[in-house]
DNA sequence: TTGAAAGCGTTACCAG
DNA sequence: CTGGTAACGCTTTCAA
């Protein structure tokens, strides 16, 4: 009842192992030293006793596993496993297989989660942009990786001498802040979650700039940090909401954020969009489902992922190759949960 | 640049492989023959080096991965990660590391993922109930695996000579029939995703028998089955509310469908629960933030995957120990998705 | 066209 | 307490 190997094979089909091994991956590198008959003895004895290659010993003789590693930062928001089927697919098609693993659980396994990536000895490795602000610790490691050599793509943020796919979300920040300012909102708060320091140049800066431009005050109050769950959210939204003089419109760092802003709203006997706006990032596949369907940044996370791996691939094949840095498109899409601010009773009139 | 081996270790502490391996893996079994002096030279060396054990080597040699994998069916149920969190959560408090695979993509690739685990010799498997009843050829791999004494546990479904961890859904089922019929709903849709046979029996059974036990025919196009995507639902649920007579109560399999039919009721103008009552499974995260809050069904999923893990690691120790069934409990939550039934100007009312 | 044999990096046994 | 050495299962070169 072991697993059979090679040798049992071989036996089985009257031949070498050799013989089994270039039945089995292919005909052998390009030149096809197999007779037919040859061939279907051994896959015959291959179907008969079940036998599988082990990938150990394959990876170890031959030097690489095909395997990706890819790491996101939370599984429980949808966007990310966007990515991950991004990811899955493009690998897949070209031979590779994913280990997905996500950091959201706990921060402290991060260097352990990447330690064990490093050992299997993955061919290559798909990070997002918040990863690198973790501990010391993992920083070390990674270096240590990129000076071994390993391939690695990052998503989300550029990064000095480190392929990357990436958006620039200033741009579509000041949009979003045009079109919220041109709906007559001047209490505008932000809500955002778990931030990598990119986050704040990307939002945060645009955010307070347009704000200035615009000659409306930027009010600290209405500036919320929190944790990555819905929970999160709903209490930042609440904080944010009671304010005497509440915002009459909120930026969310993500849809799963959003979700908690909405029951907030709600609970508050407060409707969106006449009594609140709502505007956020990432477009789930829920977003427009939601009640009101929601006012959200529109990325393509899957083909994100594809493009990480594009990238993966290609300095594999070719690992000194200048870095590249793909910058995709992102949008604004203007769906149900935005409208013109409400006149509120508090609001102290020095706009107008 | 290239990586470093124990060799190189062995080098630089001017000492022997066989001494690094010792060191390296926690002073040997037991007897502990590495003088302190010795011990620091090598540790010195290793973190100099950047030295990292090659896991394909070590499983090789071990004959252990201490891999477990973990296949479940869509990644783009919240539901699942819990499973996910869970399994990862309990497999690391015993030091077996996961690879997750999800076959949420494509069908066909049931087969390639279950054959790549093997080849990894993953120390485990922990499925889902819904993947046996994919294509012949899966099974086939399965059950040459079940043959080779792999260990596998099963979640969702208890199986003849599987560990399995389930829950009996006919009484909650039964239970939900019974509160909505209490609420005088007589025309009452089902909608269920892509299901495994047991779905049927767990749920689809219970809800024929109690419609018929309070004397309401059961009426097959207020069945409705439907893809696993909210999209999906939202047609079903467009469907079932197009009828002439049409439902007053909704139940979605899970939580993610009904999030679907939330937004048909309100692009048809219905308001749930005064229009339409709706109980849905799973009990996510997100249950609990909607608008409204879902009636829905608890499971504690993270519960589902410790104890998934747990029942395979007692497996793994002692592969004869007879087949356990663990029964999880589950509970109906009634928040605010549901309400007596309207009065409906079509209501053909022999009921009453 | 096939077979023998040399490793890949590790662990673990058994002498020193 | 430490150092050779034989596997683990496979790929691949070199001869036959």
């Amino acid at each position: 009842m072991k697993r059979p190997t090679q040798v049992d094979v071989a036996k089985r089909a009257g031949v070498s192992r050799a013989t089994v091994s270039y039945v089995v991956n292919g005909l052998a590198n390009g030149r096809v030293p197999i007779s037919e008959e040859t061939r279907q003895r051994v896959l015959e004895a291959v179907a008969e006793l079940g036998y599988m290659p082990d990938a150990r010993a394959q990876a170890l003789r031959s030097g690489s596993t095909r395997t990706i590693g890819a790491i996101i930062p939370d599984i429980r928001n949808p966007h990310f496993w966007e990515y991950a089927n991004g990811i899955e697919q493009e690998a897949r098609a070209h031979g590779y297989r994913i280990i997905l693993s996500s950091t959201s659980l706990s921060q402290e396994y991060e260097d352990d989660t990447l330690q064990d990536l490093a050992q299997r000895r993955i061919d290559g490795l798909i990070l997002q942009g918040s990863f690198t602000t973790q501990t010391k610790k993992v920083n070390n490691t990674l270096s240590q990786l990129i000076k071994r050599q390993l391939p690695i793509v990052k998503i989300g943020e550029p990064t000095e001498n480190i392929d990357s796919v990436w958006s620039d979300y200033r741009t579509v920040t000041q949009e979003i802040m045009t079109y919220l300012l041109s709906l007559e909102h001047r209490r505008i708060g932000l809500i955002y979650g778990v931030a990598p320091p990119i986050l704040a140049e990307d939002r945060l800066v645009p955010y307070r700039e347009c704000l200035q431009a615009a000659g409306v005050p930027v009010d600290p109050e209405l500036i919320a940090q929190c944790g990555p769950t819905i929970e999160d959210a709903y209490q930042a939204a609440l904080q944010l909401l009671l304010l005497p003089s509440r915002p009459t419109a909120l930026i969310a760092i993500n849809d799963m954020l959003a979700v908690g802003v909405l029951r907030t709203a709600a609970d508050l006997g407060l409707q969106v969009p006449t009594d609140l706006s709502l505007v956020s990032y990432d477009n789930i596949p829920m977003a427009n489902y939601l009640v009101p369907r929601l006012t959200t940044v529109s990325k393509d996370a899957v083909k994100f992922g594809q493009e990480a791996v594009r990238l993966l691939l290609a300095r594999i094949e070719q690992p000194n190759r200048p870095v590249q840095r793909v910058d995709m498109p992102i949008r604004l899409i203007v769906r149900e949960s935005t409208g013109p601010a409400p006149v509120l009773m508090t609001q102290g009139g020095d706009d107008g």
